[in-house]
DNA sequence: TAATTTATCCAAAGCGCTTTGAATGATTGG
DNA sequence: CCAATCATTCAAAGCGCTTTGGATAAATTA
């Protein structure tokens, strides 16, 4: 059924049925109900894509999956759209993916400016100086960046967590805890919120005046496997840590995993210190939480993103929009005073 | 750049161009490559909804996401994607998710059917007798359905991998190493998938003569504190079980925590087997697999879902199609024979 | 050479909607 | 009672593409 057919229907133009669907306020409420009405009775609903082209805008955001390195797409995804799907399906949006090689990501933002497939996009994992930036303010689509890229001098609107704050205050917890020998394991240092991660981690130990010993500090893709290599690996130096900062939960399953194959209890011989993004699946605030950590929840930022890129969608002159939350630290069960030394 | 403009720079007809750019064989290969190039050059894309309105393709194909329970999107999801966006894009087709909640769920898909937003869909986790089947039937959408739902007459496209004989294969294998006792921990019996394993898991029992024990078997929501409380709980019963058979990595990194816990060793102590739809976030074939396996890649499923589907949409006419695939079985750390008991 | 076929190209209609500009009828004021 | 205002409704023009049904020129055939 099209709009042309319901309208005869109705005995009504279409233009009437169009605007009393719309909202539009030329229509009397008497003939606004009886549209409404008989378009629930026919399951009237408009196509989208005339609406689309007649309207000149998609109603979707899109995103740009790259199938970055060993074709992984971040586990993390799953629950920033669960956010962001909520916030824009209550605004008649939905979500375009796009997944693409990692070459073909530019080529994806492109396409979809010029086919004008979507009306804006959010970007993840922005990286140092993220290239994508420029790219979609050149092309005059609007965008949210999920995280900050650095040495950009150009503004752009974001949302953050503060990571490097983040990371300062785990890391001061553990140093008041009496730890001295701390080792991070932290993500893939090219993206831009595990760079801030360090620096934080960096900074408290420099304001504590302790070393800063690459040879505790890893930084890899964020999987179980990693978590457990790493600690096995450090456990087995000369002068092992008495506590780790992990980036993410999953890592730290393998952490843990590889304490307690040396038999070492969390907490009691080896503390650890995560951030926690509250995945959805790996929730580990049972009762007590098991690992303490700075948790962030990212399918809240899902939510925040979506709002924030509509605002700038609707208003497509305003300034850009920032915001950056502050992680909450939460003390668990996986942390403890140092052990003394026999 | 609209059409319009495009042909007049190349002084052509919008018939000619469009002809030229969608392979159509009434245009010389001279004017072809002309316009060709001219596109690239000047970045000339033709508008999606104009198109999908002319065409009556949207090029594009739905995932309904309800956020079930919890307001969980299951993680298993963003690996499904990763494949099924891979082979989408190399058809030209994107995907468009909603998200909605549990109700919602039947709208969403009235609504894209009458809205003809998208040329089919794919549809995740079925129930037994699923209702989503029948609507898409009456709807005239082409789908696919991820699994498969029991109890149904009507025949309808379905892509599945083995989950009964996987689960019976597990539990023979636990039976051929001495294990009596062995516990289940499923997910939600409710899914179809869950159902079938634990079928699986019955038929191995009762062939070998052994008794069902509800004792030992738990049904939730795939999580790792799942894992980890199921485990404990069960391994303080009077007679507790030998071996764990669990349905996914997720919980069974809980199981794991537990295990070691409790000072048992898997494999030693307990053996466990755990289903592993080889998540790419939590690879567990480093080197020699951590766990004992029935293994098939959701990925790969994923893949090959959407080539379905873009088959069933190409020949609408077409009698359903359906794939069966068998999973791995594979050797990992984790399984043992049986303790002689002392 | 005239008639036919073939290879190219094009004008215009249509996809289903929104929106402009105008028309109609009802209401009000003088 | 007529003019002016207001509330409703509508016809038709677009949005940017595809596609039908020619038209034109070149190539082939008789």
């Amino acid at each position: 059924m099209n709009l042309k057919q319901f309208s005869e229907i109705l005995k009504l133009s279409q233009t009437t049925v169009s605007r009393a669907l719309n909202g539009f306020p030329e229509v009397s409420e008497k003939t606004r109900t009886r549209v409404l009405n008989a378009a629930k009775e026919y399951n009237y609903r408009p196509n989208t894509q005339a609406k689309s082209l007649a309207t000149g805008r998609s109603m979707a955001i899109g995103h740009v999956l790259p199938t970055f390195k060993k074709e992984i797409i971040n586990p993390i995804f799953s629950d920033f759209i669960a956010g962001t799907g909520e916030i824009l399906s209550k605004s008649g949006y939905h979500m375009a993916l796009t997944v693409v090689a990692d070459e073909g990501e530019e080529a994806a933002y492109r396409d979809m400016a010029s086919k004008k497939s979507v009306d804006g996009v959010i970007i993840h994992g922005p990286r140092e100086n993220d290239s994508r930036i420029a790219l979609l303010q050149e092309l005059g689509m609007p965008f949210l960046v999920h995280g900050r890229a650095q040495e950009m001098e150009t503004s752009y609107s974001w949302f953050d967590v503060n990571n490097r704050r983040a990371f300062k205050r785990a890391t001061e917890l553990l140093i008041s805890l009496g730890h001295r020998r701390i080792a991070l394991l932290n993500g893939l240092e090219y993206m831009d919120f595990a760079a801030r991660r360090r620096r934080g981690y960096e900074q408290a130990l420099t304001e504590a005046g302790l070393a800063i010993d690459s040879q505790i500090m890893r930084s890899e893709e964020m999987m179980e496997p990693y978590g457990f290599a790493a600690t096995m690996q450090i456990m087995a130096q000369p002068n092992p840590p008495t506590a780790f900062l992990v980036s993410s939960v999953i890592p730290a399953l393998g952490v843990q995993r590889a304490l307690l194959k040396l038999g070492l209890q969390p907490a009691t011989d080896v503390s650890i210190v995560i951030h926690d993004d509250q995945l959805s699946f790996l929730p580990i605030d049972a009762d007590r939480p098991m690992f303490t950590s700075t948790r962030s929840s990212v399918k809240d930022a899902g939510k925040r993103c979506a709002s924030m890129l509509l605002e700038q969608i609707n208003n497509p002159g305003r300034a850009p929009l920032t915001e950056l939350w502050e992680a909450e630290l939460v003390i668990g069960e996986s942390t403890g005073p140092v052990k003394t030394s026999r």
